[in-house]
DNA sequence: GACATACTAGAACGAGATTCTAGAAAGTTG
DNA sequence: CAACTTTCTAGAATCTCGTTCTAGTATGTC
């Protein structure tokens, strides 16, 4: 079917690479290609309704180079999925670790959670539409994000909340509290449902977030 | 593969029916019988990982039959989740309902949250895992569903908000606000990554609620 | 310049969702 | 109750993918 597209036998990526190119570096060209292309259909679509053809003809490679470099179309959803978050995740621990008071540490959570999501539609929706079915491997690899994430988030208000300026409750109610209404609203606004961007309200859920946990 | 389990060219119905049997009484024993199947399987596996196979085989129904009936497996899922969505929102309305003060009725919105997915792990975690791929059928039944709900809630506490009782914020920021936090523990519990149950955490979330709402 | 390794291509395979064909039960009408 | 229609059941046949397999082609090394 996308023989048509295919002129010769040279290598298509012959034309992409600007340097001589190590192989190593072609290799890198066509995963992320292959990445780039499935998020658009992934995002566009769903997981289940795109096909690996999709895939495939949006990328310009054959099936054999792709279950090359990947394992399954669930790999390569799964692969995306752990990038997304932990993009999203350093993010909010980068900047928290910036903030030199309870408050502005509590509010930057959710303003950097509020502004990466409007910034990355795309990855958020594909985030949010919770579409992967998760291998043991990626589940495990998940919880151990997430894990390290909510260690890393409580470590820093843990000195805020030993000087008595945030509350002591159990540690795994914090995110939930902070960040638990603005992500039920970002979920609203990218099915639809919600009209204003989550970035445009980002001050009131920020307010309500420190509400939630000073003391 | 099943015929083993078929003994005769009688109906398997035949022994179920106590009455004589309307066809109506025994089809909608069948439709039933599919649903509770298949979210016994899709619970367990996820819907992707569930094959047709498995339910007619758990149902003691043929192809035919659950094609006769329902449009696909994941016109399955869809109905199955519409349905638990809906049980879970009139749970909350009809509790919020008989409730005569703010403070209550935004408390019973999250007490009535935590008790439900408590008792109803199955289906919670069904409707969680949100792996059902929506239809635009069953999308735009699923955002009319929350229209009507947003719309009830918010009617609901208007009398409340005029009289300064509660803060005047955007009508579709109340819901986050209120069940964000239990929603996001929620998730957490059903996938392994917190401990205690939402209903035995949910006096602390009601609280933070009222106080995000409250003047 | 021969061998090894990394990669590419697309055909073949197999699992499983859906459709099709045949026929049985239930309901209706005379 | 006999003829006829409609609803429902059964399971085989089909068709759509995801994945694997076979046959190569480039790149790098000695």
């Amino acid at each position: 079917m996308s023989a048509k597209t295919r002129e010769s036998t040279k290598p298509m990526l012959a034309s992409i690479k600007e340097h001589p190119g190590k192989r190593a570096d072609s290799t890198a060209r066509l995963r992320q290609r292959v990445l780039d292309a499935a998020l658009t259909c992934f995002a566009a679509a769903g997981v289940e309704a795109t096909s690996v053809a999709d895939i495939t003809r949006l990328a310009n490679v054959s099936t054999g180079s792709l279950y090359h470099h990947f394992d399954s179309k669930n790999g390569i959803a799964e692969a995306l999925y752990l990038q997304g978050l932990d993009q999203l995740n350093s993010g909010v621990l980068g900047r928290l670790n910036r903030c030199r008071s309870a408050r502005t540490g509590v509010r930057s959570v959710v303003l950097q959670y509020a502004e990466w999501v409007s910034a990355n539609r795309e990855m958020a929706g594909f985030l949010y539409a919770g579409d992967v079915v998760m291998s043991d491997a990626a589940r495990l690899e998940r919880k151990r994000m997430y894990g390290r994430q909510i260690r890393a988030v409580f470590e820093w208000f843990a000195r805020y909340v030993a000087r008595g300026e945030m509350r002591h409750i159990p540690a795994d109610t914090y995110v939930p509290l902070i960040s638990g209404p603005i992500q039920e609203y970002t979920a609203r606004w990218l099915s639809g449902d919600a009209q204003r961007s989550p970035a445009a309200l980002k001050a009131l859920f920020a307010d309500a977030a420190w509400n939630a946990v000073k003391t």
